[in-house]
DNA sequence: CTGTATCCTACTAGATACTG
DNA sequence: CAGTATCTAGTAGGATACAG
């Protein structure tokens, strides 16, 4: 679950909470890109993010009801994650503020490194 | 400055990077609200915020170019704080994500403290 | 393949006292 | 009033080894 600060005061405020993780944002990207994804595939998709941090992100928006995590007692085990249609509607919501950092990323970027330029690379959805 | 995890994955990456403070959420809600304030008047507007973190969330805001800090050398010292276009823009894109929190607030918090001051029914999954 | 356990580091953030 | 300095606690995140 997320860092769970308490009362919030406002929806804003509730809503970073939940996709305040470092790799959570990525998670839901590729989780809206191909609907549902392995434990395996999220790991590539989601990459430099370790197994303990990548299970402990799940797990938090598997709590907050974001994800939905099904498990197939098969051998090889396979366990395959989608989105829940709060989760959906989350990534929905999101929309305009990753259209806000593709927008303004290269700024936001060259502040940080004035020397570091590169292509955005538009990993925005076609929505 | 955020955090600076480095080169961004996608805009919303960024977007929450900038975003992503503690407080950063009701400090620009805080100025979208009332276009300028100064320190003390946002310390009462961010209820529970310490100086030194205040401070801090702002000067990254600062330099991450969301608001714009105008000092006025006089006795007592005044300093006011507003939102720049890039600021502006960005509350805008955050909308969605407050109304989505409004929203769904309720079930978050529901699954966070089950029984506290909160019906434990509405737990509804949506699925 | 999908996790779990342990150890470790860096950073966020809070309290308090002090300065201009 | 606005901002800084110092000390401290809690935690997010990372590396690695191990288990079902």
């Amino acid at each position: 679950m997320a860092k769970g600060k308490g009362p919030y005061v406002c929806g804003l405020d509730a809503a970073v909470d939940v996709v305040g993780g470092k790799w959570k944002p990525m998670i839901l990207w590729a989780l809206h890109d191909d609907g549902t994804l392995r434990f395996g595939e999220l790991r590539r998709h989601v990459s430099g993010v370790s197994e303990k941090v990548l299970i402990q992100h799940l797990r938090e928006l598997e709590a907050d009801g974001i994800v939905h995590r099904e498990v197939y007692r098969e051998v090889p085990p396979r366990v395959e994650y989608s989105l829940t249609d709060l989760g959906e509607a989350l990534n929905r919501a999101l929309l305009p503020l990753g259209e806000w950092g593709d927008r303004h990323m290269r700024e936001i970027v060259a502040r940080k490194h004035p020397t570091e330029c590169e292509e955005p690379a538009a990993v925005a959805q076609s929505g």
